[in-house]
RNA sequence: GCGCUCGUAGCUCAGCUGGAUAGAGCAUCGGACUUCUAAUCCGAGGGUCGCAGGUUCGAAUCCUGCCGGGCGCGCCA
């Protein structure tokens, strides 16, 4: 098959031609787009090259574009309908319709990999998400975390990546003592300590810890062993909260195990950190200089009372990332954490680390709306809509869905209302209920045409001859479309583009189903294009879901 | 006060490494139902892209200032 058939090959042929015409050096030039323009009378396709490329050129913008145009109309030949030239000097190309069934013969003969592996230089990319304190249970805030977290793994690995998700435990330090001494006092009948854990979910875990440790009576009065019982039991019902709404984690990192051994993880870290000269003692206490780096002041490592920060332990488990040898770091945390970006990237570049590998992403708060009102998260214990409660109020599919269809770095607003609602005003109900409808055309067809549709090699594709509906070369456009927006959402750590996108695939296919028969089309041709439309679209939309984490029902 | 971030339709948001008449969903209004799943579809109205300058052939997009919202500024985690 031509490699003229796809958006991507057409990109090619039209960068080759630049370079023949005017030279390689013409496309060190970047910013030359093929893309499908606005308005539908400006062509399937348009390119600003001559645009850009005019000055090198030597001549008008709207000249070069006739140049472009003659010479790529003559390599299309019957895959070109027309070009024309457009303002100040666009590129605007209508493509045959022999072009299209073309391409969507190619969408077809890549199957499960159409849109994936493009990534031009694949790396191995750790991606720690949630990471929520093991001290309570997890809020709508951690929710949008894992949506987040987990499809924009999905989407990378799909790109090319080689991925690892992981999930960093807090699990030393003052707050597990806090925790402990919470459950003690609850288990002795107390009031909890005014600085420790309040909430509903304290009474269940201690009555949970309490039956864990019915024997041993010493260890329920040891604050630290208390809380570290708690910490598994909360994990624990972390890990299966996260397992409803679809998340796995591949490596759960441990801060303790960070301080264990001799000499510690942490105490390591330190010891390159001060043997590169980045440390200095002040006040009794242990400072790395990050402003050396960009910080706006520098942090204490180890306080004077001789106890890590949490800091430290960080820098600890970043460096235990490098050391496994991955080329990039991407860690997503919660919207109070921005503040945390410019020390780590310090503390980052004091290990030797480049800060372009350690990417920080930070999640902006949710609000939920109920009925037309802000139902605002209060952080006071117990007032949180945990996660578990979200997906019994919405279902996983609608909670993802709404979650990611923003980006990370605006609030979102999650209507629960409309997320609840099963019509297609909901948006995440009408994609599926595409994927559905589509399921059902080719089961009316029938799993024996489909398969001769599928199994005909390229001369017998017939129908090839036969004009397209306008829908047809909507729906074939926007199929066509796809390996770019996951190239997108890829590079901008944007799954939410995946969202809009489904959507509007979801469109056109319902606009091509209210238009064209399939089942009993005539001739049998034209049957076998609109299947293949239906094939291509449904694993397209199925895709699509898989990556956000979305089911894609057969039916519904 | 300092830092980061956001400000786009009535509402919630895309678009932001500069491109042609700024898009989607919801809401509103007007239409369509002897269908391959109506859990649907078609159409319409609705915008000084916060304000003011600057850069240029061209700015929602880049730069500066201002206004407004959010978050963060600990030897807490």
């Amino acid at each position: 098959m031509s490699p003229t058939t796809t958006e991507i090959g057409l990109r090619e042929v039209l960068l080759a031609l630049i370079a023949e015409l005017l030279g390689e050096k013409a496309l060190e030039r970047g910013g030359i787009v093929l893309e499908a323009p606005p308005r539908a009378d400006f062509g399937d396709y348009s390119s600003n090259a001559a645009l850009l490329l005019a000055q090198h050129a030597g001549t008008a913008p709207r000249a070069l574009a006739q140049r472009l145009g003659e010479a790529l109309a003559q390599r299309l030949g019957g895959q070109l309908d027309h070009y024309e030239i457009a303002g100040p000097g666009f590129l605007n190309l209508f493509l045959a319709d022999q072009w299209h069934h073309a391409a969507l013969w190619q969408v077809l003969s890549e199957g499960e990999r159409f849109g994936g592996g493009q990534a031009s230089c694949p790396e191995r990319i750790v991606v720690e998400f949630v990471s929520a304190n093991p001290t309570g249970p997890m809020h709508v805030g951690h929710a949008r975390n894992a949506a987040y977290g987990d499809a924009l793994a999905r989407v990378l690995a799909f790109h090319g990546h080689t991925i690892s998700r992981e999930f960093y435990v807090n699990d030393a330090g003052t707050q597990i003592h806090k925790l402990g001494a919470s459950v003690i006092a609850l288990m002795q009948g107390r009031e909890v300590p005014e600085d420790g854990y309040h909430g509903e979910y304290m009474h269940a875990l201690a009555d949970s810890v309490k039956a864990q440790l019915a024997d041993s009576p010493q260890a329920q009065v040891e604050p630290r062993n208390v809380g570290t019982v708690a910490v598994s039991l909360l994990l624990r019902t972390m890990r299966q909260s996260l397992d409803r709404f679809g998340v796995h984690f591949d490596h759960w990192a441990y801060e303790s195990e960070l301080h264990g051994g001799h000499p510690s993880a942490v105490d390591q870290v330190l010891g390159v950190l001060e043997q590169h000269g980045h440390t200095y003692s002040k006040d009794g206490a242990l400072w790395l200089k990050t402003t050396d780096f960009g910080d706006d002041k520098d942090r204490v490592l180890v306080r004077s009372g001789g106890e890590h920060t949490y800091f430290a332990s960080d820098i600890a488990y970043h460096q235990d990332k490098r050391e496994r040898g991955f080329d990039r770091q991407i860690d997503v945390w919660g919207a109070d954490h921005h503040g945390y970006v410019a020390r780590m990237k310090a503390a980052y570049q004091a290990l030797g680390g480049d800060s372009d590998e350690l990417e920080m992403l930070t999640m902006q708060l949710v609000h939920l709306v109920r009925s037309g009102e802000r139902a605002q998260m209060s952080k006071r214990a117990g007032e949180f809509v945990t996660l578990e409660e979200l997906i019994a109020e919405i279902g996983v599919d609608a909670a993802r869905w709404f979650l990611l269809s923003r980006s990370h770095d605006t609030t979102v607003d999650l209507d629960l209302d409309l997320a609840r609602e099963q019509s297609s005003d909901n948006p995440v109900y009408y994609v599926q209920y595409a994927h559905a409808r589509i399921a059902s055309v080719l089961q009316k067809v029938g799993s024996e045409r489909v398969g001769r549709t599928l199994e005909a090699t390229p001369p017998g594709r017939a129908g090839a001859e036969q004009p397209l509906e306008a829908a047809e070369r909507a729906l074939v456009k926007k199929l066509l479309a796809f390996p770019a927006e996951v190239g997108e959402a890829a590079a901008r750590r944007g799954p939410h583009r995946l969202t809009a996108y489904a959507l509007e695939l979801a469109q056109a296919f319902t606009a091509f189903y209210r238009d064209c028969r399939v089942v009993g089309a005539e001739p049998a041709t034209v049957e076998s294009t609109r299947i293949a439309l239906c094939v291509a679209c449904q694993s397209t939309i199925a895709r699509c879901l898989d990556l956000l984490g979305v089911s894609a029902p057969r039916e519904m």
